[in-house]
Formats: structure tokens, C-alpha cells, sequence
DNA sequence: GTCTATACTACGATAGAC
DNA sequence: GTCTATCGTAGTATAGAC
């Protein structure tokens, strides 16, 4: 614990590089609560408690509970966002001039998303994005600001390219088709476990969920 | 302590005749409560205000919010489960015995899905059950067997005779892409309406969306 | 910066009048 | 059956010691 630091922006500047700094571990274990019962149902005893300090380091490190809520957005946001990143990066880096390799990158791109859909450590994270999206509020506009623009209007330019005989509200609706087959891995996933007639999800199951939403998305980006 | 007699139903059998019975106004009210703040978030005695009767009725006509949420989880299933029936009884009546018509029963039953997707008298329903699948309870388990399960059983029936080349694992697959394309509707609806550029969904883009899902669901149900 | 102790509010449950 | 009144608990926020 380093305490000779200015007290002004306590440590936010660091939250980076320490793992195990407080107001770290207290944005981890609020997600967890938050994404399990929502802004209500979570108790800010029980996030204190689950990161091992004091109530009133919520109040000190955030403001209170609503601040809390928000930074979880931003750490929320910042962990998706990492996980596009790259494959946006280089998306921008090396356009895609043709519509085949358009249709390849937005592929890519869907398949990262469906796998992040499945993946048991997004658990947490997509939970707390739906529950948002139910009744959004500030926190929902910087998720969305953060992630969710960036990856969809890359998908739309690049359906541009991939299927240029729609029109544009056509292709918005069919970016949206596309991240409805690899979201309802997630939202749904307590329908699709007992569809697949599996207890849960096993690893060999969720390749080939995301074989057959590549599948699909790839007649879908085909011109007809 | 409150005996267990609280369950046996007072006055059940007349709730579909009367909508004024209390028990029933409890039963929407909290519907609406627990879709917008969760089990959690949602109070008993706000539920009580809303539905112009006395906290103490819920006690009394459901033994508690426990049981008042379980009652609204069969009363969800109810309004979902008519909105199919008819649909799902058309189909066992007259089912399809070529791969055309078997289409034709599948997306009717999909454009169905995707209308109540994006019905918003239907946005209480929906939000409850989303929430409901983000952590499922004993509320889900009623809901799945009386709405989900005979839509998605008969869906995956239908896909064997339209795509008979597909395996029975591969049919499950589809069949959740193709409800995932309606669910994000209204799942990511904040995201779909930025998406489509619009402050809210109004009819005309809800008319476009649907036939939209049609057109992508019609594609994937072609043997290739 | 982190802790303990406490103030204050809102919750669900229940008792008892009618 | 429905009401009012009240109990005990758990919530957030805050003050102040260290």
C-alpha cells in the first residue's frame, strides 16, 4: 500500500499496474455483484466484504454506490473493448478493398464476438452490458461509446463492401441478425444449454455453436 | 410464522374474469416492478402503491414476494404462451409434410416471435424473462416448460424436414440463430436503435426489421 | 488511505382491528 | 379480504480515530 502519493485522484492513475490495489479489487467484486443481482440487489457490504475492506472505501475510492456503478461501466467497457481491439486495429491498418476478404474481416470479427459470448470469464462482463441495456443509463452510453460503436460500424462499412447491393438501413439490420446469432449464446444461455440437451455448455458444444453462427453469417453475407 | 394455507389460491379462479381483483392488480404491478429494477430492486410496498391495496395483501394472496414473483413468472408464461398458441396449435393441426410448407410454418412462427420482440406492450414480459435467464431461478424452469420448450421443440421439428441434410445438432444450432435474430431486438434494443439511427423504434423501422429477420431466416432454412 | 462506529432510511413480515 | 401499525433487519452514507 503506497501512501506517499497526493491525495488528490486517489490511485486512479495506477489502477493499471497494481492488481491488487483497493479500488481495484473493490471494481472487480462490484461487477460480480452487480452483474448477479443488479444495481439494487448488490449491497455495498457485500462488495466491501467480497474485497476484503472497509464500506467506506466505496465512499472514499467512488463517491458511493452510483460511482461505484459507473467506474465498474468504464473497467466494464475498457475489458471488452481489449478484446476488439486488436482485430479492429487491424482492420483500420489493412482496409479490405474486396468484398471477399470484407466478408473474411467481418467474420473474424463476429466469430471473436461469439467466442467472447461463450467464453466462462465474460460471464460477468455480459451479464452486467444486458442488464444495462434493459434500462440504460449513464453507465450504458459509455459502454456503448467504448465498444459497441466502434465494432458495429466497422461491421456496417464492411458489409458495405461485402454485400453492396443493400441498402444502408438493410445492412444496419443485417450487422444487427448477425450479433443476434453469437448474443443469444449468451442471453439465452440457459435456453440453449437445455436446446443442445447439455447440462452446460461443454467446450466441444460452444465450437460448434460458433462453427454454425460462422456458417450461417457466412450465407448471410453473400450476395444473393 | 404464516401457514402454508396462504398458497391455496383465494379467489384464483375468478382473476380471469374480473381484471379489478386485487390479486391480479398486485400481479401486474409487480410484473412492471420486477422487469424494471429486478427481484431485488423491486418493493413490496411500492408494488402495494401501485396496485392500490395494502402491502399486506401480497402476504396474504401469495405469502410473500417469493411467491407473488413465481406467481408472476406463471402469469408471464400465460400471456407469452397465448400469444404462440395459436400458432403452435395451427401447425399440430395441419403439420407440414414438405419442406416448403415446414419453411413457411417455421417463419411464421419466427416472424411471430420477432413481432412480440418488438410489440413494447410486451416490454414488461420481455424484460422479466430476460432477467430471469440471466440467473434462472425456479421461475425460470415454469417458463421454459410452458412457452420455450414447445416453440423451440417444434421449430427444431420443422427444421428436419426443411433442412434434412442438416444433423440433428446442426438443426438445434440454427434454430437458436435464427430466435437470436429476433431476441436481439429487443435484448440490445438501445443498441438497435442507435444501429437504425433512430431515438426510438418506431413502427415503420419495427415493419422493416421483421421483414429483414424473414429475408435472413428464409435464407438459412434453403437446403444450400 | 483505511478502519470502527453510528445515523438514518427503507425493506419484508406480521399482528390484530374491522 | 383488506386495512393500519409496528417489529426486526439490512441498506447507504457519514463522522471521526489512527
Amino acid at each position: 500500500m503506497p501512501s506517499v502519493t497526493a491525495t488528490d485522484r486517489p490511485a486512479q492513475d495506477r489502477a493499471g499496474q497494481d492488481g491488487s490495489l483497493v479500488s481495484l479489487r473493490i471494481i472487480e467484486a462490484a461487477i460480480q455483484q452487480f452483474a448477479c443481482a443488479g444495481f439494487a440487489g448488490a449491497s455495498t457490504r457485500e462488495i466491501a466484504r467480497a474485497s476484503g475492506t472497509a464500506m467506506s472505501s466505496i465512499t472514499y475510492h467512488f463517491g458511493g454506490k452510483e460511482g461505484l456503478y459507473l467506474a465498474c461501466a468504464d473497467h466494464v467497457a475498457e475489458q471488452i473493448g481489449a478484446v476488439h481491439a486488436p482485430l479492429l486495429d487491424q482492420i483500420r491498418a489493412h482496409p479490405p478493398a474486396d468484398a471477399e476478404s470484407a466478408r473474411t474481416a467481418l467474420l473474424a470479427l463476429l466469430e471473436n464476438f461469439a467466442r467472447f459470448m461463450l467464453a466462462p470469464q465474460s460471464e460477468r462482463f455480459s451479464q452486467f452490458v444486458v442488464r444495462e441495456q434493459q434500462r440504460p443509463t449513464e453507465a450504458f452510453e459509455r459502454i456503448y461509446a467504448r465498444v459497441m460503436a466502434p465494432v458495429l460500424e466497422t461491421a456496417v462499412g464492411l458489409l458495405a463492401l461485402a454485400r453492396p447491393s443493400l441498402d444502408e438501413q438493410a445492412r444496419r439490420a443485417l450487422v444487427l441478425h448477425c450479433l443476434g446469432m453469437a448474443l443469444v449464446l449468451r442471453i439465452a444461455r440457459a435456453c440453449v444449454a437445455r436446446t443442445m440437451e447439455a447440462e452446460d455448455i461443454d467446450p466441444e458444444t460452444a465450437d460448434m455453436l460458433i462453427a454454425s453462427v460462422r456458417r450461417s453469417a457466412r450465407t448471410l453475407l453473400m450476395e444473393s
